[in-house]
This record gives structure tokens, sequence and C-alpha cells, in this order.
DNA sequence: AAAAAAC
């Protein structure tokens, strides 16, 4: 037990750390601080829930203190991989550099640039950021990083997964070699090892004692169905959702549409539920996080933009809509309950469509959660039921469908009081052949104009000849403005009306009569 | 089978 005056923070931290109750070091804490106020290098690996956005933040405004920023040259850069956790790194300094003067600014994606490009004029000392905004601000002059002292990458795996290490790297190399870097992974794969071989120095390796694959702190449970139809699925969950006493709690689901249609439902039975994924604009998702902190809203439905690092410290129940096709990523979706000490309860809802998919959760989780059965819900009621005509448009698991989702109609589904009893063991209810679910829409066949799509083939087909000629930049902004303007996603719309009348792009009168023949692109 | 991140 470690208590904070002892790791050699000054008083001007420590003061701000006590304002915020904290008393005892995590061991991550315990081990990070020292050595990074010392000037050294550490490599952490540590989840989050160990106590790892303090562990950097308070060496970092500790060491930074002393010194002033000038404009455009900011002294320390974090990173992080969602516009969430850099947001959320920014609270925390908000809180411990509160008794100094230094200056910071959240530079995310997804929000206006003014702000942002003020800051850095003015002179910042810390960057907050997700990689593309800070390089996409890089690029056009906004600031400098030779002057960078510090540099801190957070949950670094999971910039891996999501393709960033080559981001990493080229920021990596604008910043000066001398910077100290404090660099933090749940785990190391090889690529990540690969990186801090070449941008660390001599770094202390740090490992938070592992927590347990999941912590004891979370009863997990099993909810199985005899069918994948996703009505079936979503009155289980209400079901489920609406006999615990959920104080807060997380759903979560595979993909953004099912977010969204999951959320609808849930309101419109009178659920208190929002949506968050990262298809909604930034501002929404702030709020909708702000509120499902302060307990303005109970239930969040989410992807798995929310399954990782968000450290929300008291969330009653995680309810697992869809299993994670990924392991680990059910870890880290059932870690956003039962922490810091705290109980919480995991439900996964399983069909027989699921089985691969669980098979790789119970094996890397090795526990075997109790199964619950629903009772009172007639599941072959809800998928022989009638056919009501709004049930196709909530299937259609593209775009956005107008005529809201199958849901809508509170009569429609027979939810209501289903209880849910211990299962013996294993469950003899047979699986009513479920019809295979992505067979179940033609409509996934996508219609397009002949000319927005003929520009979508010009593509493939101009391109080698273009890039023979003049390469094309990286980053798009550059590209040919002749050809393809269509495939730049705002002005697909524009285009589809107008190429009628202009032709296809790039081909003047004489198109080819293949690329004016309408297109079906299967999905 | 997906999600995330820049205009």
């Amino acid at each position: 037990m470690t208590e904070f005056p002892q790791l050699g923070l000054s008083p001007t931290t420590l003061q701000a750390v006590a304002d915020t109750g904290y008393t005892t070091a995590t061991p991550i804490q315990e081990q990070a601080i020292p050595v990074a106020l010392a000037g050294r290098d550490v490599l952490g690996i540590a989840q989050t829930g160990t106590g790892k956005t303090a562990a950097f933040t308070l060496p970092l405004v500790d060491r930074l203190s002393t010194g002033r920023a000038r404009a455009r040259m900011p002294r320390a850069i974090v990173l992080a991989p969602t516009r969430e956790l850099a947001d959320q790194v920014a609270e925390s300094f908000a809180k411990y550099a509160k008794g100094t003067k230094l200056s910071w600014v959240l530079l995310i994606g997804g929000v206006s640039m003014g702000d942002q490009v003020a800051a850095l004029n003015k002179g910042v000392d810390v960057l907050i950021a997700t990689p593309g905004r800070l390089l996409d601000l890089f690029e056009r002059g906004k600031m400098l990083l030779t002057g960078v002292e510090i540099m801190v990458v957070d949950e670094a795996d999971r910039m891996l997964d999501m393709g960033f290490i080559p981001d990493i790297e080229r920021i990596f190399k604008l910043t000066p070699p001398r910077r100290q870097t404090l660099f933090f992974s749940a785990t190391m794969p090889p690529e990540i090892t690969r990186l801090t071989t070449a941008f660390l120095k001599d770094p202390t390796r740090i490992e938070a004692s592992r927590p347990a694959m999941t912590a004891d702190t979370i009863t997990q449970y099993i909810v199985r169905i005899p069918t994948s139809d996703p009505k079936a699925k979503r009155t289980a969950l209400r079901a489920l959702v609406g006999r615990e006493d959920v104080r807060n709690g997380i759903v979560f689901c595979n993909r953004k549409s099912e977010v969204d249609i999951v959320a609808k439902s849930l309101k419109t039975h009178g659920f208190d539920a929002a949506p968050i994924h990262g298809d909604l604009d930034q501002s929404h998702r702030m709020k909708t996080l702000a509120d499902f902190r302060s307990g303005a809203l109970k239930i969040l439905v989410a992807s798995d933009v929310a399954a990782r690092g968000l450290d929300i410290p008291d969330v009653s129940h995680v309810f697992n809509y869809d299993v994670s096709h990924h392991a680990d990523d059910y870890v880290h979706r059932i870690g956003r309950t039962g922490r810091a000490g705290k109980l919480g309860q995991a439900f996964m809802i399983v069909t027989p469509a699921d089985d691969k998919s669980l098979d790789k959760v119970l094996k890397l989780i090795k526990k075997d959660p109790e199964e619950l059965v629903l009772d009172g819900i007639d599941f072959a009621a809800i998928k022989d039921g009638p056919r009501r005509d709004d049930k196709r448009s909530g299937e259609r698991g593209r775009g956005r469908s107008r005529s809201s989702t199958g849901a809508a109609t509170p009569s429609a589904e027979p939810v209501d009081i289903a209880t849910v009893t211990a299962a013996p063991s294993s469950q003899e209810a047979e699986a009513p052949r479920s019809r295979s679910r992505r067979k179940a829409r033609p409509e996934a066949s996508v219609e397009v104009a002949a000319p927005v799509a003929a520009a979508v083939e010009a593509e493939a087909i101009v391109e080698p000849v273009e890039t023979a000629r003049a390469p094309r930049t990286e980053r798009g902004a550059d590209r040919e403005p002749h050809l393809l303007q269509s495939d730049r996603r705002g002005d697909r719309k524009a285009d589809k009306g107008d190429t009628q009348r202009q032709g296809v792009r790039g081909f003047g009168d004489d198109i080819p009569a293949f690329l004016r023949r309408p297109v079906v692109i299967r999905a």
C-alpha cells in the first residue's frame, strides 16, 4: 500500500490528488510515477481500470508545470484510439492540472477545427488527441512537434486493431528523439513490441498485476434462446432488462444498425435508453455519454466504441445482445461493470447461430456462466406469427429503414414480465430451423444508377494509368479532380442526378456501353 | 459476421 505523498510528486499535484479523494496509489501508479518523474521511458502493460490514466497524467502535469508553451509548439502529446477515450484523458487533466498554469486541448475528429486551431495558435502545453485529427492539423501547418518533450501512447494494442500503427509511427518520427515516452498497452503482440523497441529508450517495463481474465466482482449469465430472429432477440432483451434491477446498464450489439434498432425498441417500450456508436455525430456521442455518466440516462445501447477503456465507475449491468465475434471484446465489454470493487452482472443472449463465438468466449474466460431460461416468451409465435408489413423493413440491415423497426408497436411482440429461472443444465428446447439470416434479405442488393456505379468502376480501370503518371498522395486530398468526385462520400448523392445528364466524368461523350448499364452490387 | 478513425 503506497500513499501518493511517497511517490515524489510536487505539493501542487499532491493537492490536486487529495482533492479527488484518492489516497492510495494503485500498483501501476506506484511503479510508473517515480520512473516517469525521473524522466525515463515507461512501457506499461496494463488495462483500464488499473488507474493507468492517472499513472501518466500525474507525472506529465508535474514535469510540465515548470515551463510554458509557445505558440504552435506543444510540449506533450497524449494519443488515444477513440474520441471518447481522449476526452476521458482530458477530464483527468482537468482534475490534476487544476493548480497549475498548464493548458491542454482535445484534438479529435467530428468536431470543428476552429477552437482547436485557436488553442494551438495561442500556445498549448498538451495535445490530447486521436491520431487522425492530430496529423490532419499537422499537415495543415497548425503546429510543430519539434518541441515535444513527452509523448504518451495509450491503449496501443487497440490502436493496432484499428490500423493506427503507421500513424503512430509517423507521429513518433515528427517528435524529437530525445523526448520521453510513456507507452501503454494491455497486451504485447509482435507489432507493438516492434514499435516499442524502435521508439522507446531503455524503458522500464511495468506490468500491472494482470487482473483475472474477468473480475470476480462480475457475475456472468448466459441466456439461450432458440432462434436468432432479431425480433425474438429484442423481446428476450427487454424481458431480461425488465426483470433486472438495472440502476444503469450497457447493452452491446455487434453492428451499428442493430444499436439503433435496439435502442429504439427499448425506448418504445418505455425504457430510458439511447444509442451510441461511431456513425452518430460527435456532440451527440459526448452528450449521451455524459448523460449516462451522470445518471440522467439509464441504459446505453452501444457498439464496441464503448467496449474498451471507458471508465464509468459504477455500471450495474452489461447485456450482450450479440455475442462478440472476438472473445477479447467480450472481456472488455463486461469489464464495464464490476469496477472499483462494486458488484456487477453481465448477461449474454445466445442463439443457435452463436455457437462458434460462444465457444471462443468460454474458452477464453475459463468459466462456465450459469444459464438462465426466459420463461413466458413464446419464441415460436414471434417467429411464425402473422407477418406484419413493417417487419421486413426492420430487418433490412442496410441504410436507414424509414418505417421504424418491427418493434414500433408495443402490442406486436409478446413482451412483458417473463420470469427468469436458473436452468438445471443444458436445455432441450430445440431450435426451430433458423432461417438463414443473410439470405433473408434479398433487398441487400443495391441498384445503383449507372453513372455512379460507372464512376466506381472507372476508378479501378483508370487508376493504374493515373498512378503511373503521377502517384497519388496517401490522404486523398489531391486526387485527380476530374475523375471520380463521386466516390467521395459527400458528393455521391449530388452526382447521382447530375451525371445522368453530364455522362460519366472523364469519358466525354464516349461512354463505353458497359458503363451505361445498370449495375447491381451484391452486398 | 464488425467497429473505429480525417475532411
